[in-house]
DNA sequence: TAAATACTAGACCGTCCAGTTTGATATTTA
DNA sequence: TAAATATCAAACTGGACGGTCTAGTATTTA
């Protein structure tokens, strides 16, 4: 059943993926609005038969470009676990996990696509379900997994999912609503740092609170 | 030069509001693109050449209709200053400036502005920083004019910015994304209130961290 | 080789929509 | 009243776009 040949020429995988790549590049350039399947067409270097023999239509086509970006959104899992096996102290933690959090949030790319998610939330409900799972929710569990190993038992689950909560939302400050409405260009890294490091001596101070309480 | 009377039929300034309040429900509801003029000018009770001789085109509508709705966006700037010039402590203060924030940014029509905003944000950037101006930016400067006069000179400017900054980030949390996702209701007034007393407290200890030291 | 499927290029269809035009009616000032 | 402007209703223009269809070519399996 599983060597079942479908009879006549295959589908290429190269045009599915040419397609979904100049897909996502224009959706989130431009918008799914103004975003035409011919466009696509050219831009995949493909007629346009081919792009419809490979999704249903636009709308399928917007949600398998969108999810097939999500993926790649989400903090360096790894990384996180090797800062906390290591000897790294928790501030020295935050900063090193706020660092790439911010660069994440300031990433064009990373804006472009919650601007299209948002966007796009009222017609596509299961799009932006998707994004905000693969994205955000991942990202902060992991974050939240690390704060409470720090906490060493003196520390609910609740309350270090809380502080990662508010570790995230310090880093975004006013900068990533800026950066949505378009009125803020990326920081260089020296603001990043500074502004990373103000945000993680303030967590570490909630920190130091809740678990002397 | 003021009492200059044109010739011939003057618009209708009735006519005139009748069109911005349609077109403004409509570009919330719908967004600018699902917004067509032939709507407009139905739900406005007007036919299409009165649209067009009141506004340029759909671009200026737009911009007419959103610049319209901004102005209503922020905080209660007499409750503040009531708010401190009477016995309330900081703590109450800020529970009270934070409940409003909160309902503020759930409000629908709100995230429907932050929606519209953010998709157009590209094609119209001076809309959006209209927008940001008239709404964060205004709250912004007002709370921290409150918590810097709770610090009594022990405060720096800047640092009673950088609170206010803090306050409104931990108050968003993780809802503001979500709700602009479409993957989060409004919170009951129970969960508000118990949320803003959190994120005051937090505040709270921050404050007294920097007046201390 | 024959059947089956993918792919191309481009025409084509139906719809939607911004914006214009027209021709009549209404309202205002001189 | 006459000139000027607003408003209406409706037709119209021009273009964009989602999606289909066609006819010919390419590739794969049986």
């Amino acid at each position: 059943m599983a060597t079942t040949r479908k009879q006549g020429r295959p589908k290429s995988e190269e045009k599915y993926h040419l397609i979904l790549h100049a897909a996502s590049c224009l959706f989130l350039k431009e918008g799914f609005a103004n975003t035409s399947m011919d466009t696509v067409a050219k831009a995949s270097g493909v007629s346009k038969q081919t792009v419809y023999s490979h999704f249903e239509g636009k709308d399928a086509l917007f949600k398998a470009a969108i999810s097939s970006k999500c993926r790649s959104y989400q903090l360096d899992t790894q990384q996180l676990i090797d800062a906390t096996s290591g000897s790294l102290s928790l501030l020295e933690c935050l900063r090193k996990v706020g660092c790439q959090f911010v660069r994440l949030l300031q990433d064009p790319e990373a804006i472009a696509i919650f601007r299209v998610i948002i966007a796009e939330a009222v017609n596509s409900p299961h799009v932006a379900t998707l994004f905000y799972q693969a994205g955000p929710e991942a990202s902060l569990s992991t974050l939240s997994d690390v704060i409470e190993k720090f906490g060493e038992g003196s520390l609910s689950r609740d309350i270090a999912q809380q502080l990662a909560v508010d570790y995230c939302a310090l880093l975004k400050g006013e900068y990533h609503t800026m950066m949505l409405c378009g009125i803020q260009s990326p920081l260089q890294d020296d603001a990043i740092t500074a502004h990373v490091n103000s945000a993680a001596e303030k967590i570490l101070l909630l920190f130091t609170h809740y678990t002397q309480q």
